[in-house]
DNA sequence: ATTATTAATCGTAATATTGCAATGAAACAA
DNA sequence: TTGTTTCATTGCAATATTACGATTAATAAT
């Protein structure tokens, strides 16, 4: 009777390459609506973003918070302090960096497949 | 005293736009590098893959197949029945507009900021 | 008919994510 | 100092995801 432990509901990252654990880390920031309208405002806006984010987005401001802080750590965004508030733009080096690793991913060529499909 | 119903731990989808929420749910499919590897392994085979995933990723049977079920909700993959196998392949016209999509979010100009970035 | 093979589904457990009210911290304004 | 603004953090509840054992369903092989 052998006692395994198994860890669930968690993504068993060693098992893949760094390259589909890289991607897999890209996609899921980009996997939440939040998120996405966050980078598209961003953007979109000529300058940085302070504070706008609240209003424009209509998310409390802790989940706004939480978001701005997972794209933060991917780096993905900087955060500048200016008084009591704080500006987040783009980082545009590493916006580049993760756009390639994606681009590969997305880009892969389509086969000619023989038989079924 | 209000009740006040308030759904948690889901994504408000109905305060993003369409095209928020199609980015979110490709960018979440590819969020898990179990999947990334399946399209992965797709498209170097030359044919359809008929059971060798199993193999391939060190996952249990029930996990690939849950992977699979999801590739295929949104569309990416296509599934064959041969006997009591099924061969999956890319679905290379939903694979090119899930691209479109993304290049276009991905794509985005990094316009030249003024200030505090 | 019986057995083997293959893959989907069900049930369940562990962990992650999402969202917000309440609170805290830091800089500014009076 | 005392308030005000702005954003981060904490704590918690609801829901989602991941993983797998057990089972089922369907076909193939004997």
């Amino acid at each position: 009777m052998k006692q395994l432990i198994v860890k669930m509901g968690l993504a068993k990252t060693e098992i893949f390459t760094e390259d589909q654990n890289q991607i897999a880390l890209f996609a899921k920031v980009f996997g939440h609506p939040a998120r996405v309208a966050i980078l598209q405002h961003l953007f979109k806006i000529d300058t940085c973003v302070c504070g706008d984010l609240v209003t424009e987005i209509k998310l409390a401001q802790p989940t706004i918070s939480q978001h701005l802080k997972e794209l933060k750590l991917l780096g993905l965004i900087k955060g500048n302090v200016e008084g009591t508030r704080v500006c987040y733009c783009i980082d545009s080096e590493n916006w580049t960096t993760m756009k390639e690793v994606m681009f590969q991913f997305l880009n892969q060529d389509i086969l000619e497949k023989q038989g079924c499909c």
